[in-house]
DNA sequence: GAAGATTGAAGACTCAATCTTA
DNA sequence: TAAGATTGAGTCTTCAATCTTC
């Protein structure tokens, strides 16, 4: 695309100048990742006000829900940065924010003093099943239940092989892709 | 689910304690939207280099795209902030930011005095053509390119099903759903 | 009084540097 | 030397309060 419009500062060409540079712009490719943006945001912003009403940030939510899938209810700090997308450093702000509302505490790692896992408390346990029912249900409103059983099934297959190829290192700590050690 | 392992402190139990609980969060419907996650997040990753490279943040990124795309490359204050997931003092202040980088401007707003229009330079159109064929072939590789036709077409429809009843006030600013009123 | 936009204060996250252990 | 985790500094975002205009 070429620009051959060099007056567009004067108010009555801007209009048309734009319309030529707004092809770049429009492209469906473009348009397919803003529908992910959007459909992501706007399911954030449909849990938000639940998960505030229990006193838990969506970050705080999604570090609670992988202890409680994972084995003894613990998980290495390296491991949660893995699957989550926070920095270690990140992980570690979120991890003193949790303990020191007594939802997880660090607990030493035997086979390696570098390691530390953050593992859920009783009250910890506690919140998640306090929250999570109420999640499920917003969930079911604003995603799956809008959809027909083929298209929910076609839609989250799409969304699990995007997944496995964009997100390569999202089971780090689990044994398996689909968590299956956890039953051993 | 009822907790009856008192004494799930002590090591060796836990991790059954943990088990018998994990079926809360296990549910399938919380495994959906972590895909949602997964996948948004992964593609932010992937295309985030490249946006830095020619120094524009996410955020910003979508803000000069949304610019780019509506009449006279200007919308207003407002309705940035309702197009975006930014509060309206997010917007003030990421158009500080492009503001002060040349990449736009503000104007006023004729018909209503507390309006402002945030309105791309010339810099800012040579920024948003600069960055968007990288960022477009980025998004072919990760999201469009892994999808057999048929899947495309079927993906895009239900996430434009879902964007349209999770975020009804997306299109604040434009005439229309589909933008069709910046072609008259 | 309500809407559009901005500001001060505070929270959350990242980067780079640091400390400890492997 | 490298990996796991933390810390200080800086950036980005929000909330609540404020100012201007409707």
């Amino acid at each position: 695309v070429t620009r051959n419009a060099p007056a567009r500062e004067t108010a009555p060409t801007g209009v048309a100048a734009a319309d030529a540079h707004a092809e770049l712009a429009a492209d469906s490719r473009i348009t397919a990742m803003g529908l992910v943006s959007e459909v992501y945001n706007g399911l954030v912003a449909k849990t938000l006000p639940q998960l505030a009403e229990h006193g838990v940030a969506p970050a705080e939510f999604e570090v609670l829900l992988r202890l409680s899938r994972s084995a003894g209810g613990r998980l290495r700090m390296s491991d949660l940065a893995a699957q989550t997308s926070l920095t270690s450093s990140g992980i570690t702000r979120l991890v003193d924010r949790l303990e020191r509302g007594g939802l997880l505490r660090r607990t030493a790692c035997p086979s390696d003093r570098r390691g530390l896992f953050a593992e859920l408390t009783d009250t910890g346990w506690e919140r998640i099943e306090a929250v999570v029912p109420g999640h499920v249900e917003l969930i079911d409103q604003w995603l799956i239940g809008l959809l027909e059983p083929g298209e929910r099934e076609q839609f989250l297959a799409t969304l699990r092989k995007l997944r496995d190829i964009v997100r390569p290192g999202a089971t780090a700590g689990a044994a398996g892709p689909t968590d299956a050690a956890a039953h051993g």
